[in-house]
DNA sequence: TAGCAGTTCCGAAACGTTTCGGAAAAAACA
DNA sequence: TGTTTTTTCCGAAACGTTTCGGAACTGCTA
């Protein structure tokens, strides 16, 4: 492999100054950095990174930690959104992005970051209390929570208002003369899960009406979960006249389900949705949906990491906008 | 940050014997071993993966290199699919993924590596005739394809049969009587969208039709572009009576086109797609199409590179079948 | 001419591991 | 007892970079 040291051993220099002269460091003329640049490209130098982060103590690696793949959500194109849009500040702003998968929970994020030489991290579907989590919030190293609050030293989290938009997006339904309208949940350990069902109770005690376990189900955020789920919600209560479904995927699933009991949509019975997939677009009824936008929570997820890691004191809560998109199943 | 040099410390040992007593060396004695690891835990080492890898020369890591996601495709759950078989087989067999996803080429795929310490890469999406895939195909460093042949000194790669498969769909098409079927084909630059156009030629002429470049759009395996490409086709050529779209997506387009056309599906056009999403069960016709299985094609990738990297001889082309799903759209 | 500042350079240590060659200690044998 | 083998240990170098403190030049002023 071509190091450094070659590079120096070519120019006639210390090992230091070529250091400095391909760094960009002050203490080196014009000349010899012409020169030295011209020769490490010339003999094909490339610095290795790992040495770096090990002498440095740091690296420009943004680590992105996504759990919960396995299996339970099939759909994850908002993952791959909020990939998207991490990837594009991290390269706007040179760093760059790493993205771990893991099943696990490890022993300690923070460890597990530290090992690597990853001095940040931006937490994705992690379980928010499972044990690592909790130490890992007390700790101080610097992490973002994508779609969970999270605070604390360097902590900080890109969040949009789950209550108030499901709220929003029921008084719509609740609006059209809904009388009965059930509710299709997420993962029951997921932030967002917890927030929307608040949001759900909220618009129905605003009019009125006491929510009813019985007219609500799990989905889990899967759609063939909502599907059978919207079945015996359907069968139990054959009058529900609406459905909150707190994603989109889970929306087609009920769809579906109401479809294959014969339901005349929407005149019978309301959907709404939560996400705005592209995808909703196409599907019928085009889905009444919340649409968020994960490339720009990814966005600004990078951002608001490297500027803690920075130091630099700002805003540690980002809460974006949605979007209510009132189609045609409503 | 606590090294191994604390816990040698603590221990009253050397640096080398507590490292070996670690890693499962052995030139140590049980009764050190227990007590070293004992120490360790007790006072919080973590092992410094980054010194690791400098030191050794390696990592532990495999490398998934993923281009490409920059607005063209929307729907990506096969790339998470493969990212899950992936990690399935890295887990299994002690090694941890990392995914990097990219937007430009980078000057060398190599040295993007070895400036890492990754030992090998996969490699996803990426164009197969850009300037550096060459270099890298040309040089001896590990790497599998996924979803594109690769050969040579190290590599590898994980494919299916897609002009197979694709005469095999038309030929139900062909059977149904269909006359006049048209191509939504993917990104020219793609493999799999070469071969599959190469399965679709090959049905046309078995069955003494000839290849109409009337007959063909781009879709650019995106959803939209299929849509408006349906309509284009379908005003100047009203009379199709089938679609091959190269994929689910593409195939969900061409479909809502067609609805909004005021056409009878299946009856009046067939559709046939390819990939297998979990979500063509739930659109209307349910879909006919090709089901590839994206996690096993992850989980092979990763066994195959890792065999590589080991430097064991084995086949080194895994060609996985898929099933035909001959259902409602037919 | 010496004194001084500014610029450009370098040696050496450090980051936390692994590993080679050999040394010390323990066990086995004669 | 001394000799050999086996087990257990250690010092030191190496991986490729960064960085600190100081050294060697250059050109300028007095």
């Amino acid at each position: 492999m071509i190091g450094l040291k070659d590079v120096a051993q070519a120019c006639g220099l210390s090992v230091t100054q070529v250091s400095r002269a391909l760094n960009g460091k002050s203490d080196v003329s014009l000349a010899t950095r012409e020169r030295v640049e011209r020769v490490a490209a010339q003999i094909g130098y490339v610095k290795n990174l790992t040495a770096q982060s090990l002498s440095s103590k740091q690296s420009n690696q943004l680590a992105v930690i996504i759990r919960g793949l396995d299996g339970k959500r099939e759909s994850t194109s908002f993952v791959i959104d909020a990939i998207r849009g991490i990837n594009a500040f991290a390269r706007q702003n040179g760093y760059e992005t790493v993205v771990h998968f893991i099943e696990e929970i490890p022993e300690s994020y923070e460890s597990y970051c530290r090992q690597r030489g990853v001095g940040g991290m931006m937490l994705f579907n992690v379980n928010f209390n499972d044990e690592s989590f909790i130490r890992l919030q007390e700790s101080s190293f610097p992490c973002v929570g994508i779609d969970m609050a999270m605070s604390g030293e360097n902590k900080g989290c890109v969040i949009v208002n789950n209550a108030n938009y499901t709220t929003l997006a029921m008084q719509q339904l609740i609006k059209r003369g809904r009388k009965k309208i059930a509710l299709i949940a997420g993962d029951p350990g997921a932030f967002v899960t917890i927030e929307r069902q608040s949001g759900y109770e909220m618009a129905l005690r605003q009019a009125g009406m006491e929510p009813d376990p019985k007219l609500m189900g799990c989905g889990e955020f899967r759609l063939e979960d909502a599907r059978s789920e919207t079945l015996r919600l359907m069968k139990e209560s054959p009058d529900i006249d609406g459905f909150f479904c707190m994603s989109d995927l889970m929306a087609i699933g009920t769809i579906d389900a109401l479809n294959s009991l014969g339901y005349k949509l929407p005149e019978q019975v309301s959907i709404f949705g939560f996400d705005g997939l592209p995808l909703t677009d196409y599907i019928h009824p085009v889905l009444s949906t919340i649409k968020q936008d994960h490339i720009k929570k990814g966005y600004h997820a990078a951002r608001l990491l490297t500027q803690i890691m920075r130091g630099e004191q700002d805003e540690r809560t980002v809460v974006l906008p949605c979007e209510l998109w009132l189609r045609e199943s409503l």
